[in-house]
Parts: structure tokens; C-alpha cells; sequence
DNA sequence: CGACATGTTGAACCTCATCAACCGACGTGG
DNA sequence: CCACGTCGGTTGATGAGGTTCAACATGTCG
């Protein structure tokens, strides 16, 4: 496993490949600068913490590639996945010193990570980024809300078919294969089937058992563990629970 | 069931019995004249829809009294509710046309609405209210994700040990009987076992077997359907899950 | 009074969790 | 080089926790 390692952005948030995607598109040129003045870059391999309740609110990231898992983990161990984020989301709980949730990396992951309070200096300077923060977080609770619904009600199948379903919309933020046409995708999966357990709500046997059931009926075909293909996004979507 | 009104406040945001705890909090004397002038109160009886995703985006409020349920359906009538709105919440999906959910008065509720337009005019105007309403949105994604570990990890005891402390530390805002001591709690339950049920991932019979056992077990008092005594919240936290 | 809504309780069933065996890939140390 | 342990994944057997279906109780309203 490699270490992790940091390092200062040379000059350049502006030829970043997030620039116009992440929360700093609502930035102007010069305003730029005085992000690229509190910027790091942090290279995280997977499975590393990027955050824990203990250390929390030491810093915010934007994550310029690879994917992060928000967990939740109770005293007996049960663990449970609140929140999966790909580039070019934002990292971090601001406005309170304490975040309930901890960020491990789920695959080796990139990040642009900035000082918490020097963070939110700048975003008392720039309501335009505020905004921009502001309305990331309520797209976050919608998501937040829609996986409600799969917890509380739907089968292990419609659970199963739902995120091979939101991998494949959410396939070209992971940076692998795309989707090309509309109803057609394949992509390889960023997570183990332990984690995808931890995010359905399932146990890995049960993932896995749905897995090959959705293979056998011709829903998914995979290439090797990791490689999903999706010939008919439609039927997974109506496996899903629509 | 008593008829939807709706009318005018006559001009005292001033004297408004959640002027200093909801997100109003964050004007002044004077900008509150700009609140005051677009705000209409209106009082929907229990069980009648406030917005649905059909017609969503309609309006803004905040509750000053009673409780509202935030629910999604699926096709085949499985429902789940994703969040549950007390005095002094505000109510709305800023920022969007599409409203996900579906909003619904679980108790007699009393709003202070806000047409659509107006209001995100004055949240251009005034940073303070737009902050505070950000804030806020933190907090309901902090519980949403909280919600997310109980509803994918916990056993249905611990779902329902979790509901009832939920409420007896929301109690003083439900405007019933309050907790006074540290430790006790009393109050009105302000939703029905089918309620309950979707809220918890549950069917109604589960939810009504785990609080006779509960009951047996002395971890609470039903004085009747409603009325719900907690003599040691302790117990209760432990049986939650912590 | 009957109709209806809300809630409780019982019995049978089923989905999913649990426990366990096994497989292939990989890395390490003797 | 092979033996060994580890990790991620699959598959099988078994059973418990919740759902489903159904009956019944209680309270309210026209």
C-alpha cells in the first residue's frame, strides 16, 4: 500500500481538471488565487481514513479523482455507508467542529484539500461559492433521501439493481469506462462487495447472491468481479423499483 | 376534518411565537417587515397534503406549530418517510423546481408561507437568512444520514427504541407535554403505527409488537395509544443502540 | 346502531442473515 | 520454488427476524 503523500498545487487551479465542475467554477479568475493559495494536493490509497468523528473538521477537499465512503459504524461493529462521493464532490461537514460521519477512501483518491478555517474565511468572501456549497448540500440530501427509500423498502434485488443502476449513471465521475449510449453502460465497480453490503444494507452473501441472480437473468452481464456491463439500462431500472 | 385556511398575518412577525428559533431569527426588526409583508399563514388539518412533487415549488414555509412528514411512494404504494419536520423547521427545497418529496400534515399544523418568488428574493438580499437556512439544510442532512444507519443496520427493537427517544428529546417541540427532568420524558406520540411504521422501514404490526415489548420489559409506559412515558431515557438509549 | 379507522394479537410463511466450506489470486518468507 | 496466510468472492444449509394474512378489540362519527 502506498504512503500517502502531499503536496502544493505549483500554480495551477486553473488548468485543474475539476476547474469548472467542482464548487470553484463559481469562482472568477482572480478569485482563483486565493484558492490556490490555501490548496494542497493529498494523494489517499484506498482503504486509507481520510477522516474520523475524532479529527474532524480539519479540512475540506475537493476530490479530483477516485471515490470517498461517508461511514457510519455502531459499537458492535454493524457498519453502515451514508454517503458515496466521486469527482468532483465536496468533502467535509462545515460549519461545526464535530462531523458525525468518518471519509475512507474506497479507491486510491486525489484530493485538493484546504485548511478549515481558511476555507471558510474565503467562503465568507465569495457568496457565489457559498451558493454554489449551499445548493451541492441540498443535491447531497435529496440523495440522502432516495437512499431512505431503498433502506426502508425495497427488496435485496431492487437494492442491488439500484446501485449497479446509479454506478452506471454516475460511471464517467469514477474516470472508468463510459457510458456511450443512452441505454447501454459499462463501468467497473469502485467498491468490494463488503462495502456495497455496508451501503445497501445487506450482507456481502446476500450482494453477491442478487449479483449472479441479475446475471443469470440477463439484467448485467460481469466481465470479472469489478467489470459490470449494463446491455439494457431500462430492465435495470425497472429491477430497481423504477 | 376541518377546512384548509389561510390568511394574512396582520403585522407582527414582531410577536411571532417562533420569531427568535426559526430561520426569521436571522433578520432584524426592520428586515423583518420585508418577511412580514410576503408571509400568509395558513392551518391544514391533519392528514391533508401540504405539496406533493406535482406541485412542488409552490411555496416556502415554516411550521409554528404541529408536525410535518416529508414522504416518498413507490409505484406499487410502499412508502417511506424521509423526514420529520417540527416548530420552528422550515419547510421547502430551495433552489429547484422539482420537489422529490411529497409533504403532509401528520398533526394540525399551522404554517407562515411564503410564495415561491418572493422569498428567494429577500435570501438574495439577505445573507444572514440565506446562512442560517444553510445551516440548517446541514442539519437536516446530519440527521437524514443518521436515519440511514438506523434504517439499513438496526433491528426493529432498536428502530423503535430509537423513534421514541427521538421524540422524547424532540418533545417540547411537538408542543405536548414536555421533559422536564433530565432523565424522564413524557408525551404525545404525533403520528400514527402506520406512520411510525413508514418512518421506521416497519410494518405497522412490527411497531406495534416492539411497544407492548418495550412495555413489558419497563422500558416505557403507554398510557394509551398515544401518550408515552419514558421513566429512564438511559434504558432507552441502550436499547437504541446508543 | 352500523361503518370505519386505529391498534393489538396470533399463526404461517418467506426473505435475508448467519455460519461454514471452498475457490482463485496475491504476497511473503523459509 | 513452494507452503502458507490473507483477501475478496461464491455457494450451500439452516434458521431467525419480520412480513403477511386474518381475526378481533376499541373508539368515534353519522
Amino acid at each position: 500500500m502506498p504512503a500517502e503523500t502531499t503536496s502544493t498545487i505549483p500554480d495551477r487551479c486553473e488548468s485543474c481538471v475539476i476547474r469548472h465542475r467542482a464548487i470553484c467554477a463559481a469562482l472568477t479568475k482572480d478569485e482563483l488565487q486565493s484558492m490556490n493559495r490555501i490548496a494542497r494536493r493529498r494523494f489517499i490509497p484506498a482503504g486509507q481514513t481520510i477522516s474520523s468523528d475524532a479529527d474532524a473538521g480539519v479540512a475540506f477537499a475537493n476530490i479530483i479523482s477516485g471515490v470517498v465512503k461517508l461511514t457510519k459504524t455502531m459499537a458492535d461493529g454493524r457498519q453502515q455507508i451514508v454517503g458515496l462521493q466521486f469527482a468532483p464532490d465536496f468533502l467535509g461537514r462545515t460549519f461545526t467542529d464535530s462531523n458525525p460521519n468518518s471519509a475512507e477512501a474506497a479507491t486510491d483518491v486525489e484530493l485538493c484539500s484546504f485548511p478549515k478555517a481558511d476555507f471558510e474565511a474565503i467562503l465568507g468572501r465569495y457568496p457565489g461559492l457559498k451558493h454554489r456549497l449551499f445548493s451541492y448540500t441540498l443535491d447531497e440530501l435529496d440523495a440522502a433521501r432516495d437512499w431512505m427509500l431503498l433502506l426502508g423498502r425495497k427488496t435485496a434485488q431492487e437494492k442491488v439493481a439500484s446501485f449497479l443502476l446509479l454506478m452506471a449513471r454516475r460511471a464517467p465521475n469514477i474516470g472508468c469506462t463510459h457510458s456511450q449510449e443512452l441505454n447501454y453502460a459499462t463501468y467497473r465497480l469502485p467498491l468490494t462487495r463488503t462495502d456495497i453490503a455496508d451501503y445497501l444494507g445487506l450482507t456481502l452473501e446476500t450482494v453477491s447472491r442478487q449479483m449472479t441472480k441479475l446475471k443469470s437473468e440477463g439484467a448485467i452481464e460481469l466481465i470479472d468481479n469489478r467489470q459490470v456491463v449494463v446491455p439494457d439500462i431500462e430492465t435495470l431500472e425497472h429491477l430497481s423499483g423504477y
